[in-house]
RNA sequence: GCCCCGGUAGCUCAGCUGGAUAGAGCAACGGAUUUCUAAUCCGUAGGUCACAGGUUCGAAUCCUGUCCGGGGUACCA
């Protein structure tokens, strides 16, 4: 069992249940079909069941009449919530300010950790962006990378030791090609009329890497020396790193294919899928008996050409990260890999490898608007913006925020030339506002008010401040759907509430105010829990809490 | 061909493990500033939740079909 800090909001909804469980028993009804749920709206009681609306059926009554009958059932919580009854058969929980009030000095206690989990012994493992080092970062890996990077953030949070990790393509096509492009830009800089390859990478990039080949080893190299091909895999990661530095994500390891073959790992994948009659060859190329698993047509594993299709590498470098005994192992993919992905979860499965605790996580792609254009990006065309550009108009905060503002399973359409323009209208900076002018606020305050008395918390009673207590108490349940569902652009959405309710708040009442310390001092622990709510959440996008603005 | 995602206010999007009167930001209009930071707040206006069926006490949410838009994919990864 989990044990969490900030566990007492996950309390009140088991003292719900507990209390419906309770009538169930005193009237020997045995049903487990009901849910709780937060309201929103106001009138209706803090949350409300259905289990009314279900039970009548099983007990042939109105639902109404069920819905009094159990607002009538003697509650030994009642000093925590009351009950009601509504039309057409809901049961009310109308939980006492009290509640929330001892929640503030739960969040003030435990500051920093409050809503966080204490460590569980549990490991994780994060791969993303995993670009191949062919060009650098486009806008299309940023939101990878600050997916991916948010989601170790949410993981760390919920408890797990995570490990996050780069896998890239040291050894395939791609690669060669890239080589052979980095010679045909060297020739042509030394003079010699030599051909682009097919399909081969046209950058800018490149031509700068060419040009320090030149400045280094001379003009006197031929076009297989081993130079073109480690100097621009050597040169490009380099900018790949700072590049993803100067967001703020680091890598704990970086894991490249070519291992995979230096130990046999890939051959004992083809083995053993050979062994257990699994595979075959036909038109010189292995195949992958998918179908006869139920799962489509069979699948490509080595081409014809003898190089191995993605899947195959894949397949072995998952088993390896299996086989390093994580217990929750993250895939953070791009909308390209939403064919191939189930083949290596299959193929893994043939291994006899556990794959239950593999989470994979598809993101849409980012479509680019260049002077009202669509573009459609491509690494190897030169036909991309990158992050690096990016960054030159954006500061991260507004980055990382960015990227997140859409749910992971939506197209993200980013148009350069409005983005500045939208940044100023970007709600990270709402959120940042309401920190700032706690921060000032908490400053005023030591100046103003020089006495010391008890904190009375009860003294906070009005609608603004009630409503943003509330909400403050929510962040761990909030925290629990995030781990489930690895979606961070929910903490954003949250973070939105409660700077809005801060916002309202402030605006509505004065915190500071000398002939009423007593109520003053309540008020700024009211804004010192929001403060820190608002602190750890940022913290786990990795978005800066500025004092100032 | 196969697969994925989306269609909600004028625009950009939340809400989707079914719940009560569908929300926010921007844009528009009106108000609040000798301020504890106006990067804020309050108010007004704005809707056939693409369409059609189905499931049920109840559907924006689940199922089926259709239409429209975006994307991926075939021995590149």
């Amino acid at each position: 069992m989990v044990r969490c800090k900030g566990g007492k909001n996950m309390n009140l909804k088991k003292l719900m249940n507990d209390f419906l469980q309770d009538y169930l028993n005193q009237n020997k009804i045995k049903f487990s079909e009901w849910s709780i749920n937060i309201n929103n709206q106001v009138g209706f009681g803090d949350y409300s069941s259905n289990i009314a609306l279900k039970l009548a059926n099983v007990l042939k009554k109105t639902p109404i009449e069920i819905a009094k009958n159990i607002a009538n059932h003697p509650n030994v919580s009642e000093n925590i919530f009351s009950l009601s009854a509504s039309k057409p058969g809901f049961v009310n929980f109308h939980v006492s300010n009290n509640y929330y009030l001892e929640i503030l000095k739960q969040i003030i206690s435990e500051s920093e950790n409050f809503g966080k989990k204490i460590k569980l012994n549990k490991s994780a493992n994060v791969e993303f962006v995993s670009s191949n080092p062919t060009g650098p970062l486009t806008v299309g890996h940023g939101r990878q990378a600050i997916l991916g990077d948010m989601v170790s953030n949410i993981l760390t949070w919920s408890g797990y030791d995570v490990t996050r990790e780069y896998y890239y393509n040291d050894a395939g096509k791609q690669m060669r090609v890239l080589a052979e492009s980095c010679y045909a830009k060297y020739a042509q800089q030394i003079g010699k009329d030599v051909k682009m390859p097919e399909n081969g990478y046209v950058g800018t990039y490149l031509d700068e890497i060419a040009e320090k080949i030149v400045y280094k080893y001379g003009k006197d190299l031929e076009s297989d020396d081993p130079i073109f091909r480690d100097l621009t895999e050597k040169e490009i990661f380099s900018n790949i790193k700072n590049t993803l530095d100067s967001i703020g994500i680091k890598f704990d390891v970086f894991t490249k294919e070519g291992t995979f073959y230096k130990n046999g790992a890939i051959d004992n994948v083809l083995k053993t899928l050979e062994e257990k009659n699994l595979s075959y060859e036909k038109d010189g190329a292995v195949w992958f008996k998918t179908s006869s698993l139920d799962k489509g047509e069979d699948k490509v594993l080595v081409k014809s050409t003898g190089e191995p299709t993605y899947r195959l590498p894949d397949i072995a470098y998952h088993a390896d990260k299996i086989d390093r005994g994580f217990d929750l192992i993250v895939d953070i993919f791009g909308a390209d890999h939403i064919d191939t992905y189930p083949d290596v979860i299959l193929g893994l499965k043939c291994l006899d490898k556990k794959t239950d605790h593999i989470k994979v996580v598809i993101h849409q792609f980012v479509t680019i608007k260049k002077g009202g254009e669509v573009v459609k990006m491509s690494t190897r065309k030169a036909n991309f913006i990158t992050l690096d550009e990016l960054k030159e108009k954006l500061n991260p905060d507004i980055i990382r925020y960015f990227f997140i503002m859409r749910g992971a399973n939506s197209h993200l359409d980013f148009d350069l030339d409005l983005a500045k323009d939208e940044s100023e209208k970007n709600p990270v900076y709402y959120l940042q506002y309401a920190n700032a002018r706690i921060s000032n606020l908490l400053k005023r305050y030591d100046l103003e008010i020089s006495a010391k008395n008890d904190i009375n918390y009860s003294l906070l009673k009005e609608k603004d401040e009630i409503a943003l207590a509330k909400l403050l108490s929510e962040f761990p349940s909030k925290m629990e759907d995030v781990l489930h569902s690895l979606e961070p652009r929910k903490i954003a959405t949250y973070l939105e509430e409660v700077a809005s309710a801060y916002h309202k708040f402030y605006g509505n009442h004065k915190v500071i105010n000398p002939q009423n310390a007593d109520l003053s001092l309540a008020r700024k622990k009211l804004c010192e829990a929001t403060k820190i709510i608002l602190t750890n959440g940022l913290s786990i996008l990795g978005i800066s809490a500025p004092e100032r603005m």
